[in-house]
DNA sequence: GAGTTTGAAACT
DNA sequence: CAGTTTCAAACTC
């Protein structure tokens, strides 16, 4: 999402463009995304009362300035969330785990969520000095009612609004991205000097392989932006191989950082390039390390993480551990955007298209048609988790899809970004041994997917 | 549960 | 910008 320049600071509260609210998909199945270009898709979605409401939404005059959305992140739903209004008094949280197991406190921080997806709870702080109307409570941090809290002296509650948002613009002045996520989900890269991850962190004396490390907590590596000292926190790294042995979920992390810079790369998100050179190796500024995974986001976020079709959270060890969050996942910018309907309509319509192309070609050939309807039984049978049954997300289908189908992909990807971006058709070149048939169905195809993952990227950034 | 360690945030 | 203090979470015993 395109960042534009901060608000006057007069505006008191600024709120996220939540994209992700009334998104997901309903129990119909209709999703409401708008597919720029794709008339016959959209027109499918348009038949969901979702889309209006998207539109009405994007449509309706807002409040604040436009722009600034992301400056400050509202309350944790105030209306669905009642804001404490008095300190209750609470017990103690039960004594934290040793390293190796999940401590309670560890699954409170963390968002849980029940068992149908939806937020249970959020995390709560224990703040004692701050009033938690400082950065050092979470709550507040993260945009926050205290709610439930075992915190003393809260001004985090909507008894105190009007001290809370005095306090939140002063922060703002400070540091515009103070109320970032830390592990910012910033598909666009992190190179506005904000805050958290987005200039790293500064760990002297943990290696960066304890939670008192930022990047660590986050189940990332460390970056040329971190400033630590004696990191031990990136790949390749005798400790952090250790940690990985003992602890398989942190090696789970690396792959999903490899799949979603995949998937990412997928969608051209052209917009973050350091991050993209990054996959492929690199020595940092500060010398710690040098081929490293890329940088991705993991955010132990899951209460307001619908499942999303862009998500990838690759099935994991049933063993807890408090490296990696009860349920960590990268959370895509297009989030809770994309629905596995969506990937079905477009599936459809690739077989549609190809059918159409052999007609016109007068060559019907059957192994053609088969060619498509084997890529949208092939989606389908992908989208179910082997393990679980639940559907894979598209970009895990489609990282599945590299994996397999290598003949899609071993043109070079620099000059099929440019096609991307220039919209010109995709040219086939049939130097895989397919006919004409086959050629011209091979750009309608790869067209569409450009023209679809062009919409996405589109409704994304809006 | 109390005390210690740690690093980010806040302050000077 | 650097050094110091404050703070709350992470961690140890």
């Amino acid at each position: 999402m395109e960042q534009i320049e901060a608000a006057p600071s007069a505006v008191p509260v600024v709120r996220h463009l939540d994209f992700t609210v009334n998104y997901n998909a309903n129990v119909n199945g209709v999703g409401s995304i708008i597919l720029p270009e794709h008339s016959q898709l959209e027109s499918k979605f348009r038949a969901s009362s979702q889309l209006d409401k998207l539109h009405a939404r994007v449509r309706s005059p807002s409040p604040l300035p436009l722009g600034v959305e992301t400056q400050f992140p509202p309350p944790k739903s105030p209306t669905s969330v009642t804001p404490r209004l008095a300190h209750p008094v609470k017990p103690k949280p039960a004594l934290r785990s040793l390293m190796n197991k999940e401590s309670p406190k560890s699954r409170e921080r963390c968002n849980i969520e029940q068992k149908d997806g939806t937020p249970k709870k959020q995390k709560q702080c224990n703040c004692t000095k701050s009033k938690c109307l400082k950065l050092y409570c979470e709550c507040f941090t993260s945009g926050s009612y205290c709610d439930g809290c075992n915190c003393t002296g809260c001004h985090n509650i909507i008894e105190h609004e009007e001290e809370r948002k005095v306090v939140i613009d002063t922060i703002l002045e400070r540091n515009r991205n103070a109320f970032r996520p830390k592990i910012a989900n910033n598909p666009h890269g992190a190179t506005d000097g904000g805050v958290g991850h987005n200039k790293g962190c500064n760990c002297k004396k943990s290696g960066c392989l304890k939670r008192y490390c930022e990047c660590f907590q986050a189940n990332i590596l460390c970056s040329d932006k971190c400033k630590c000292v004696d990191c031990k926190n990136f790949e390749g790294s005798e400790e952090r191989k250790a940690l990985c042995h003992e602890h398989p979920a942190i090696s789970m992390t690396y792959i999903r950082q490899a799949a979603n810079a995949v998937i990412e790369k997928a969608i051209g998100n052209t917009g973050n390039k350091s991050r993209n050179q990054q996959l492929y190796s690199g020595v940092t500024s500060n010398g710690q390390s040098t081929n490293r995974f890329p940088r991705q986001q993991e955010i132990c976020r899951t209460s307001d993480a619908a499942y999303s079709p862009l998500s990838v959270n690759l099935s994991e060890p049933t063993t807890a551990s408090p490296l990696r969050p009860s349920k960590s996942s990268y959370r895509s910018s297009l989030a809770g955007i994309l629905q596995l309907q969506h990937v079905e309509l477009f599936c459809s319509q690739l077989v549609k298209d190809s059918a159409e192309v052999a007609k016109t070609l007068s060559e019907i050939n059957e192994t053609d048609v088969n060619w498509a309807k084997r890529l949208v039984v092939s989606s389908h049978e992908d989208f179910k988790d082997d393990q679980n049954g639940r559907p894979l997300s598209p970009g895990t289908l489609a990282l599945m899809c590299d994996e397999r189908d290598t003949t899609f992909m071993t043109a070079d990807n620099s000059s099929k970004v440019t096609e991307l971006n220039t919209g010109t058709p995709i040219k086939s070149t049939p130097t895989h041994g397919l006919n004409q048939l086959e050629v011209e169905q091979e750009t309608l195809v790869l067209t569409r997917l450009r023209n679809f993952l062009n919409g996405l990227v589109t409704h994304g950034r809006i």
